[in-house]
DNA sequence: ATTTCAATGGATTTGCAAATCCATTGACAT
DNA sequence: ATGTCAATGGATTTGCAAATCCATTGAAAT
């Protein structure tokens, strides 16, 4: 996503570039591009000219919006420890130190856009 | 450790009830013990009323070594984006704020002892 | 109309951490 | 001395995300 907010505006890149420009494999890629592409945030063409570009401006698509898509959910309140009843009444050891850092990164992916990433 | 720095000091825990009450699988929990112990952290106890317990006060184990003797090591600097050449003068997009964060993470885990988890 | 190109999406395979198994080692109790 | 108990550690298996494969769909170029 930072690499097509880095291309001009309405130029669309081919997912097999984008593979080999991230080295990720092509295969796993597209998959991850259909994710995106399905929740919203790319949009997809196919045939000549193809590929995927942003849905919208890079400065309206923040990270927290791309990792939603991603099936990464660090609103869900998992517990560091892996305990199923660890709540603030019934609090694992680092419940509160993992809440604090938690909200620091959800607040960051919150408040910062792919345009952040120029 | 951190169940370990909540039970008396000099009382020996044994893997499997450490398994139990984790709900960590036994077999697993053992590979980790050992490490832990490996690594000077524990001292383990063989046989009668053997088991583990740690190898000096909860208050003079820090998280950064917990998680150094289980070989995850924060202070490498691995690219978020996985990429090999990724540094200061040639960074990646979130190159910066990353770094940011991982310096929170491994401050938080460089100031906190087991001792701060009652 | 036909060809070419790129995304789509489901089925399948791979790779590796997670988890297991078990024979061995060493310590304590009796 | 002997039996029991718990850690040790290496070999092995499992589970699942990561990665692959490929036939299909849809769009544009000619």
């Amino acid at each position: 996503m930072t690499y097509l907010a880095r291309t001009k505006p309405d130029e669309r890149v081919r997912a097999r570039d984008l593979a080999k420009a991230t080295d990720v494999p092509p295969a796993f890629l597209s998959k991850i591009m259909r994710a995106l592409s399905t929740s919203g945030l790319l949009d997809a063409q196919k045939g000549h000219n193809g590929g995927f570009m942003l849905s919208r401006p890079a400065s309206e698509i923040r990270f927290i919006d791309v990792l939603r898509a991603v099936d990464f959910q660090p609103e869900t309140d998992h517990c560091l420890f892996g305990l199923g009843n660890c709540n603030a009444q019934n609090p694992c050891p680092l419940h509160f130190e993992w809440a604090v850092l938690k909200e620091q990164i959800e607040h960051w992916a919150r408040s910062h856009s792919l345009a952040d990433s120029d």
